[in-house]
DNA sequence: TCTATTACAAAACAATTGTTGTGTAAAGAG
DNA sequence: CTCTTTACACAACAATTGTTTTGTAATAGA
């Protein structure tokens, strides 16, 4: 056998070189050749590891969904209050530096390739499944008295829509605006 | 002189077999000769009304705020009591119908398109702006002790996130809870 | 009627694309 | 050392793209 090589990492590699051509590029401007050079490789690499175009995209924008997830369960799985683990939770979500606009720029990409792919669409309603599931027993034990799921739903939603401008528009007022309207919707709810 | 023709009328054909395509294969699936062919014409028109494709695109997601925005309007002018008035335009706003639902689309491409282009960026930033002063005024009248502006912004985002979430998967389940959530929060916002 | 101009269709172009095929350096297995 | 397989680079391809050019039918004004 001959170069001995991890899989897996090459793969992981490459899918950030894709995300960051898709958050500086857009899902339109994304092509083999700058994915490859934004990763220092020729194609030649890339269709080594994935099948195709499709293939390599279609695993970029799950993984950024995934790293998400994973960060911001660690963030809340210290051991502190439930409501400080909602405001926890908001904060690591918000776009609010390099890394996290550039999730928000690749799951916006996501969306909006969603709308045309139905694959893409049942994986999208899936993953909110998921994610409102987790919220809601976190909203359990922060505003008993609630209704978790419809809360959770809400709170996802507000994350999604404000989030959304404020990674459109990345400006330091519309990402204070952003927090200040999260903070004051989970003080209302835990109130 | 040839033919006589009006330009506007053309340009807004032309406009709306843009959407068309925008909404059935994504921005990234647009051509010109898809639009051409959804139009019923060659590209010889296209570019005859439009100096390129970017104009053309461009002019297709501005037209697209546009309509809703002017729907929206129309509908909350009539002559009901303010908290009605915002029933109204939740409503109006969901994808709650084919007409609707391609419009949320296009907005998604939109979007998706501002993320990396500053012209966009600024101009959803410009609306957002003239969307929620005028929220403002309503969410004022609805409930005159809320902080309307800050009211309107979060209206907006859950607007936006919920709808958002109904776009890409316009199930009926999804949808009815978008209503139900939107309808809520009004609700709990006027008391 | 004649003419100039508009409104396109149609074809041609060069550029860029994803993909496939070919060649080769490297290194573990024997 | 030898062989064989992997991990690519590199080059070639056909297809598709936006755009430009060319041609022409139609018509309002003179």
């Amino acid at each position: 056998m001959p170069k001995i090589v991890d899989h897996e990492k090459r793969r992981q590699e490459l899918i950030e070189a894709s995300w960051q051509v898709i958050a500086t590029e857009g899902l339109e401007g994304v092509t083999m050749r700058k994915i490859a050079a934004e990763a220092g490789c020729t194609t030649g690499r890339l269709t080594h590891y994935f099948a195709d175009r499709e293939a390599l995209i279609l695993a970029a924008l799950r993984a950024s969904y995934d790293v998400t997830g994973d960060r911001t369960r660690v963030a809340i799985a210290e051991n502190i209050a439930p409501t400080e683990k909602l405001f926890r939770l908001v904060d690591e979500m918000l776009p609010s530096d390099e890394q996290r606009l550039l999730e928000w720029k690749v799951w916006i990409a996501f969306w909006s390739a969603a709308t045309v792919d139905e694959t893409l669409a049942r994986e999208n309603d899936a993953r909110h499944e998921t994610w409102a599931a987790e919220l809601s027993d976190l909203i359990q034990e922060a505003a008993p008295k609630a209704n978790a799921r419809e809360e959770a739903d809400l709170l996802i939603g507000l994350i999604n829509g404000v989030g959304l401008h404020a990674a459109v528009n990345p400006t330091e007022p519309n990402l204070e605006r952003a927090r200040r309207l999260l903070r004051a919707h989970i003080d209302a709810l835990t109130g």
